[in-house]
RNA sequence: GGUGCCGUCGCCAAGUUGGUAAGGCAUAGGUUUGCAAAACCUACAUUCACCGGUUCGAAUCCGGUCGGCACCUCCA
């Protein structure tokens, strides 16, 4: 088995053989750096997060994620707040750094900016000129679609096809409608720079060409963007590339990623849409039968459409970051996703619970020290398969004994990430696994195994499936967090949500603790009631000791 | 008009180079508990929008129908 890739150009998954044995390069347009960062830009570079974390075990990798910081867009919104496009841009820029940080990204190797680039650039467009597939128009230059006999191969069109569709304005200077800009000629008080055609700036498409030929060559292995980026984007860029360096692949896999659905203009619970024109308000509840769920004050800002301008860190402030992230990894990064408040919330409550489990886990482990973590490791290794690695069996479904049930796992886990990262199918065995652990934790194992496990054996299966989760969080940018500081963090963050102190919450607990202790159970019963009422939730454990959580307001 | 994608349990969602339907949420019983909560166990799609075809065998392949979405203009 190899790591198999689903690649746009032939419409099917391919074996992953990189250009140069042991290396990916690999290229993922960025943002145009105008406006914060929306939902599906979180969903777009999480799914390639991925893909370079999954690469990374098992290859040298160099990922180029680039800022195109001049454009029109870019140009119009400075203008507009009076600030100069640069600044803007580049405060954009920084803000989506930090967004992509919260979420848990790695940051790519080279992030080049396109203002940083102008004479890599020109010099690009010169030699698609000198080629003889661009031309130059009163200080603009096109490109000559006409000279490129593959034109269409990546999203499936012939050139008659994007002729007849083209609703872009018919400009009379160019040969043909389908040509496009490699340079545009400066308008007064925009910026731009010199060129031998004259003052201008780089038109779209042509940045990512210039960048990703300067820091991964004429071919590399991987170009990556949202499905949205396939035409004319990624076409464009394939044509003039191979204009360029008289080559007739730019990449050798084209990844693109599913979009981000915003939330229908219905109920988040049973998804009844609403009539034409008809309204909810917050505290109201569906008139689907059986369903009843009550509107929130939530509910009705996801779902007021807001265009595609639905920042991440509105997200982020809200819900817990790396929530988000899991919602995302649920489902295969080709698919859509329709974006609500009820699935991450799921996502959250999932969350809570997995780290929940984790620190039962370390609590476990911890007094057992290194040594244990280190045996573990050894039993359980996770990486990519390389195609030039010997090949390993798929592991068939069995019913493990509590020695391989860790191995198999990690076993299955490759499997799927190897299978054009398969994200929804790797969140189906940490399931698994956090389930075996609960058992384990609680001391209800028997059911599953048929006995009780003595305790070097829980031990050592509790220390396997949690080097099993610590490997498979790491390249799915999960549970990256201290379970007990994640805990203790969340529960936080709700208590103040709630406007109650910790220590007040503690003492009511400890009131409880010790009119339990004198079996004065009304009392008991009694302050636990004030505590629910509080949304507190109790769990009792059998040392005692009381575990709480709080629940969202 | 052109191009492409999708339709799997009440909801979310794997599985699509054919071999007999992962996982999560919800729900119903049960174990556990002073009572709870949590956790765990069991149950929950003979069926994969519909119709027809190929095949020993199809959710997976082919044809058609219906339904949804995206792109063709800036977009992750």
């Amino acid at each position: 088995m190899a790591v198999r890739v689903y690649n746009t150009l032939s419409r099917q998954k391919e074996d992953f053989v990189p250009t140069v044995p042991g290396e990916v390069r690999m290229y993922v347009c960025g943002i145009t750096s105008y406006a914060p960062s929306h939902i599906g830009h979180a969903r777009a570079y999480v799914a390639f997060d991925v893909v370079h974390r999954w690469l990374k075990r098992s290859f040298r990798v160099t990922y180029v994620r680039n800022f195109t910081d001049v454009d029109d867009k870019i140009i119009k919104a400075a203008a507009d707040r009076g600030e100069d496009p640069k600044s803007l841009a580049s405060r954009y820029a920084a803000q989506f750094q930090e967004d992509m940080a919260r979420l848990g990204c790695l940051p790519p190797e080279v992030e080049p900016k396109v203002t940083e680039h102008i004479g890599e650039i020109v010099a690009f467009i010169e030699r698609i000129v000198a080629r003889g597939a661009g031309y130059v128009v009163d200080g603009d230059v096109y490109f000559d679609v006409a000279k490129d006999p593959h034109y269409g191969r990546l999203s499936g069109r012939t050139i008659e096809d994007v002729e007849a569709g083209a609703r872009v304005e018919i400009d009379a200077r160019k040969r043909s409608p389908r040509d496009f800009a490699l340079w545009k000629a400066a308008k007064p008080g925009e910026p731009s720079w010199p060129s031998p055609w004259g003052a201008g700036r780089p038109g779209w498409h042509i940045e990512c060409s210039a960048m990703a030929a300067k820091y991964l060559g004429p071919v590399f292995d991987i170009h990556g963007g949202g499905k949205d980026l396939v035409f004319p984007h990624h076409e464009n860029e394939l044509a003039q590339s191979c204009a360029a360096h008289g080559t007739d692949q730019l990449a050798r896999y084209w990844m693109h990623n599913g979009f981000i659905n915003l939330a229908p203009e219905g109920c988040p619970a049973c998804g009844a849409m609403l009539d034409e024109g008809q309204t909810v308000e917050a505290g109201q509840s569906c008139g689907a039968p059986d369903c009843g769920y009550v509107y929130t004050e939530d509910d009705l800002k996801m779902s007021k459409s807001r265009g595609n301008f639905f920042p991440v860190r509105d997200v982020m402030d809200r819900y817990e970051p790396e929530a988000l992230r899991m919602f995302f990894l649920n489902t295969h990064y080709r698919k859509p996703i329709q974006f609500s408040v009820a699935h991450l919330q799921d996502a959250e409550r999932r969350l809570d619970k997995s780290y929940e489990t984790l620190a039962g886990m370390d609590e476990v482990l911890a007094p057992l020290g290194d040594e244990a973590k280190r045996a573990a490791t050894a039993r359980i290794e996770l990486r990519g398969t390389r195609s030039d690695a010997s090949a390993s069996k798929p592991s068939k479904p069995s019913k493990p004994g509590t020695a391989e049930i860790g191995a198999e796992a990690r076993g299955r886990i490759q499997e799927a990430l190897d299978d054009d990262f398969n994200t929804a199918k790797v969140m189906a065995e940490t399931a698994e696994l956090l389930r075996v652990a609960n058992d384990v934790l609680t001391e209800t194992e028997k059911a599953r195994f048929g006995r009780r496990l003595p305790s070097d054996e829980r031990e050592r299966l509790l220390a396997d499936i949690r080097e099993v989760l610590r490997e498979a969080g790491e390249v799915l940018g999960l549970w990256q967090a201290t379970p007990e500081a994640y805990v203790l963090r969340r529960r936080t963050i709700r208590l103040r949500a709630r406007g109650y102190e910790p220590a007040e919450i503690e003492a009511l607990i400890d009131a409880r603790r010790r009119a339990r202790i004198e079996k004065d159970f009304g009392r008991a019963d009694e302050l636990r009631d004030t505590l629910v009422s509080r949304g507190i939730v109790l769990k009792d454990r059998k040392d005692g000791t009381t575990a709480w959580s709080v629940e969202e307001a």
